[in-house]
DNA sequence: CAATAATTTTAATGACGATTAAAATAATGC
DNA sequence: GCATTATTTTAATCGTCATTAAAATTATTG
């Protein structure tokens, strides 16, 4: 009838948000491949084996679709941030483990999530959210830096712009990335230590 | 009537092509704003001062307003190349002015367009053509690359990787940068020392 | 100024695709 | 197995554009 509430736990609830799951996977693949717009639900659908009207019990629009994939990829962010605050030596280590694990994260195969590209097609209120999540996540990327900066493993800079300029390389992935695990292996491998091999201090 | 036909060089075919240009960039603009199916004829018209069914006599269909942008945007990747080509003295000095002119003409005022976002949109043969010119930029850079390495200017690295990465964070740009001329500088100033940073051989 | 060509507008048309409601099917608990 | 709940489908509806044709306006040129 309803979709699950939540607060619920129960096993219906359980199967309902793993579907979901694969719902916005689905649906991130698409929008990665053919932007929001050119993605009908029908698309996304087919790459569930359902009709695009079923969709509509897991979620209450296409906007939503977006958003929730965004929301998802800025939780897949923060998570990335946490870990990697947690374990670093130093600024620069820091940054490096992050990277890896956002990329760890966008390239793997049970990665959820990875577009970043469709902002502008989300209505204004969630697309304010998203721009104060990724707002905040830029921040805490440019304080990573700092960090850096003062610990002395990162030569000075100017955080704002280094930060726009790693996150854009990371954001594009997403547009020539499209799954094969031997490409994934290669940029797990190689981007952490390019994108941050300018920033090392002499 | 028709549009006038290539090879004549009257000057109402200069006016034509003039405005032309002027609703390239308008439709760039729209759509590194609101992404391709996003953007109606009319928010490109509106731009203009015009109807959206004017804009027919400029271009056969909404398709051939992106793929133009884009043939436009390789030609100033190829512009830019080459001049840096021209003028580099080593490999890595080639990569920063290239890097500079590509971005001079993305954030400059007079450019005419930046989209690199919507390949996706493009009908499979536009695609094909324009991933063929894009395909070739890549290789140009990563030519340059390589003989940066050859030369001694740059470290050894991944050429593919890190072409990648270099060219995600130029096509990035245009998600984050709306025409503040002030932020304009900055890049100008900050990006092609930034992505060349992790170059040099030590 | 008249005639022709260039440019733009008005006013349809038509398709596609999101959304919805009601009905059908599948799953689950008793 | 029955009743209830969960899930999916079928079959509309409805808007939003892209696109077109014909008419209107503006520019050019002899």
């Amino acid at each position: 009838m309803e979709s699950p509430s939540p607060g619920t736990e129960s096993p219906v609830d359980t199967r309902f948000r793993l579907k979901r799951n694969r719902m916005l996977k689905a649906a991130a693949h698409c929008f990665n491949l053919k932007g929001y717009s050119g993605t009908s639900l029908k698309d996304v659908a087919d790459l569930l084996g359902l009709t695009d009207a079923a969709l509509y019990y897991y979620v209450r629009n296409k906007q939503e679709l977006v958003y929730l994939c965004y929301v998802r990829a800025a939780d897949v962010g923060r998570e990335a941030m946490q870990r990697a605050i947690g374990e670093g030596e130093n600024g620069l280590e820091t940054v490096r483990r992050y990277l890896r694990y956002h990329i760890e994260y966008m390239v793997g195969t049970q990665g959820p999530v990875a577009i970043m590209s469709e902002i502008p097609s989300l209505k204004p209120e969630h697309r304010n959210e998203v721009l104060e999540l990724s707002r905040k996540h830029s921040a805490a990327f440019e304080a990573l830096l700092e960090r850096g900066i003062a610990d002395g493993s990162i030569a000075p800079c100017d955080v704002r712009m280094t930060g726009n300029a790693i996150m854009g390389s990371l954001n594009w992935i997403p547009k020539w990335f499209h799954g094969d695990p031997a490409v994934a292996e290669k940029i797990l491998e190689e981007f952490p230590q390019i994108l941050s091999a300018g920033l090392a201090a002499r």
